[in-house]
DNA sequence: TTATATATATACAGGTCTGTATATAGATTT
DNA sequence: AAATCTATATACAGACCTGTATATATATAA
């Protein structure tokens, strides 16, 4: 991928999830970046497809790391499994952290027919079947029930750390973790 | 409070849920009400104002009709505590559900120094602080630390049904809730 | 009937937004 | 040296936005 591309990427990235994406046209981005409409309007041919690049990229990023730090971290499914929300906490209170881009996203674009919603809604559900297949390696009966409550603490925890930053919700989102994993392995 | 008034707060308040904040003019907002702008600048200084009240009509709904439900339900702290999740699945899966006003308000302004951002993590603050003020009359030992723990997976549930409509997410946030409950006041 | 308060109708100023058109600069290739 | 590719610089069309100014209608009160 070209330089600029990436470099407009990433721009783009930071400034909505801290400004906002409505809030943040492109004469921002090219400015921030600095480069030209003309530039950004060659590697994306509208603002609505650069906010789902931004999307896509900023998934797959996270979704890369945590898959990478659980598979060199562990070998049993189930510790992988015990270890998900330590780093998810690591990855939450990194002072990189800006938030997760679907979460914002669908808030931003409520209608269930925007594409920038459904794309969104799409990412959250790949990131719970994630989880449900960890659930399942561990031999987890109910798998796709204890992935959906799993991501219910992520998504709350992100959520409150999004409103206030440093507010240790994902400490809390840890134990509770903690509880209905082990109540999950040993019924 | 004015006729006018309350119709524009309603008007605007499911106008945001379903299109955005940032994304609903207030030409929209007249036109649906069916007045004009010289009135609701009568009634609100700016759009802002307007965006904080509606906020805050939303989430003094959404408490008091809690509070009565829990109220005129349960005497007993700890079955209010339980039924919690019963009450608010009913708000959540009734056809009216539109979303949490504060939580779709703090995506659209990230900025924590913004008044509307500030206002959301006020009214989640004072939402985990009910739920504090329930278990500690249940002689709950961490009663923050469970409220917390309960809101992120009401946030999280929310957010679910935010992003797609019927996920049934509040069935599964219903079920940790309770184990987490129980594992609470039986410690 | 006259005065007052409330709401409407309409237009507009000044700003921002997305997306495009046009002309030019630098660098690489033929 | 000429041609080609990539990026820049700049301007602008057309739409939408918030907030205000001005004039008018309607209803209640003195």
């Amino acid at each position: 991928m070209s330089l600029l591309k990436s470099k407009i990427l990433v721009v783009a990235s930071d400034l909505f999830q801290t400004r906002g994406i409505n809030s943040t046209g492109v004469d921002t981005i090219v400015a921030v970046a600095g480069t030209t409409k003309m530039t950004l309007y060659k590697y994306f041919r509208t603002k609505e497809d650069l906010i789902l690049e931004v999307l896509k990229q900023g998934h797959q990023d996270f979704q890369s790391w945590l898959n990478d730090k659980l598979n060199s971290n562990s070998k049993k499914p189930s510790e992988k499994l015990q270890k998900l929300f330590d780093f998810i906490e690591e990855w939450v209170t990194s002072p990189n952290f800006r938030g997760m881009g679907f979460i914002k996203a669908s808030a931003e674009f409520p209608n269930e027919e925007n594409p920038v919603h459904q794309l969104s809604s799409e990412q959250s559900r790949q990131f719970r079947q994630y989880i449900s297949s960890l659930a399942s390696e561990a031999n987890i009966q109910d798998a796709d029930g204890l992935a959906l409550q799993l991501s219910l603490l992520f998504e709350g925890a992100v959520q409150a750390e999004q409103m206030k930053r440093g507010s240790g919700a994902m400490k809390y989102a840890k134990k509770a973790a903690k509880i209905l994993i082990d109540g999950a392995l040993a019924p």
